[in-house]
DNA sequence: AGGGATTGACGAACAGTGTTCGTGAACGGA
DNA sequence: TCCGTTCACGAACACTGTTCGTCAATCCCT
């Protein structure tokens, strides 16, 4: 399945990189072979690279995912690679993009617009679980790319059901993909963590350091954290979904105040 | 000034890395060499390393902060620093850590509470836009480090101030504090795209790049994207502070929200 | 005061990383 | 059939974080 379409190209071929600032939009598949039996070798391309890049970030996680590694994976040199792609940053772009479309935009229902818009989100963050790590490139991506233009779409038009302000339904909607996206970030590095204490050994029980940071913070002297020390298990409690249930409480009562309220 | 006390000491000094996650806190000072003259050469230390990455990191971003670069600046090689900081990691929080105690915490007011909370929200943005990247280390941080805990415990006392349980403030810090290192984070990596530009050549033009965005969602097919295309101006109107306005706003009203309604 | 043990400093090296350059071969169009 | 474009790729560059083994300076103890 191929990205490409004239429609998204800001930027002709020829150049990776033309607008100061590298805002890059997919290219169009490299036209020529369009039939005839392949080589010995499968040819490369934009769509193989970014394949095998999720294979690995998803088996081992995003620091596996070199150039190197890619290219080995494709029984390649990496200078192969930059052929296709222009360098690490876009093509984490597109793995990240590939990522948002995996998830599911429902059909607008005014009705429950909210709690729509919470599932997307929960999607979301799901989609991106599968592939530790890719989220840290999400934060600085303008919609740009196939994917994140779907996402926003589909976010838009819940806002709108909900009878949400243009320009709150707008800026809701950078807010609610920042927030997803540094949810995913935060995992992803514990994620790490955790993986790499396991290489090193030992073997991470996530309850015993739960416990042991609980343990800490009602140690603290109470002269100097009183609320700390005092709030320790409230301060603790919940796994990382509770807390994302919260935050999208949260977040969509706050929509809705700053919405009515102009 | 040390930040080194007893009661911070969870792990021994002779490993950094005692805890399988590698939780770590700032270690005693060395005690030895109390008094006397210094010799030729001023002795290394944690303070010395972390000021000379926060200069590095202020005057050059954050892809300039190396070890060899701060060893270099240190005038020595990249090993010595090893024997005053674990790793990259654990330097960066302390490098966190020590940017968090430059913003003030207030004294809490019952009738302006969430005001507060605002400008300790901008505050921190402010303090972390000082050393542009260094934000990257925040989201993974559990506050155990002096900096982090004396913000966990002012916003505490400003969500107490307020009113709300004890669940919804403890839940809502980590929110907050999630979503400004998202911020950070976000423009550090804008700021360091412009930082490239401008040192490939080309000057950046902020409101250029905005327009441009701007036409290419107006200029997407009506029949796949109407919405990103109606509300291209929407999507593209205001600048960072009015987004972050924007997100205070409705985090703080979907806390007080979420806090009444249980 | 002298000797031994501790400990910070540090040069060199290791195993990686992203990226670029120049060469070589395969292919489509004329 | 030949030309010129285009992709593949080996080698190398300039980095990165980190570790090892050594050296000299310092403290404590006798």
């Amino acid at each position: 399945m191929f990205v490409s379409s004239t429609v998204f190209v800001m930027e002709q071929s020829k150049s990776f990189r033309a607008g100061p600032l590298n805002i890059r939009v997919t290219l169009p598949a490299p036209g020529w072979r369009t039939g005839a039996a392949g080589p010995q070798r499968e040819r490369l391309s934009v769509e193989r690279i970014v394949d095998t890049a999720l294979d690995l970030m998803r088996s081992k996680g995003y620091d596996a995912v070199s150039m190197r590694a890619i290219a080995k994976a494709l029984e390649t040199g990496p200078a192969s690679l930059y052929a296709h792609v222009a360098n690490k940053e876009h093509l984490d772009q597109l793995v990240v993009d590939r990522i948002a479309q995996q998830v599911p935009i429902p059909e607008p229902d005014p009705d429950r617009w909210d709690e729509q818009i919470k599932q997307m989100m929960r999607d979301t963050l799901a989609a991106y679980r599968q592939y530790p790590g890719a989220a840290r490139a999400t934060m600085a991506i303008i919609p740009t790319e196939l994917g994140a233009l779907r996402s926003a779409e589909g976010m838009l038009a819940l806002c709108k059901a909900g009878g949400l302000t243009d320009q709150v339904a707008a800026w809701a909607c950078d807010l609610l993909s920042l927030y997803v996206g540094a949810v995913a970030v935060e995992e992803s590095i514990w994620a790490e963590r955790t993986r790499a204490a396991g290489r090193a050994g030992a073997e991470v029980d996530e309850q015993l350091v739960v416990d042991q940071v609980r343990a800490y913070f009602e140690s603290l002297p109470a002269d100097r954290f009183p609320l700390v020390s005092a709030m320790a298990v409230a301060m603790t409690t919940g796994d990382g979904e509770d807390r994302f249930e919260f935050a999208l409480s949260v977040l969509l009562s706050g929509m809705r105040a700053v919405s009515e309220q102009g």
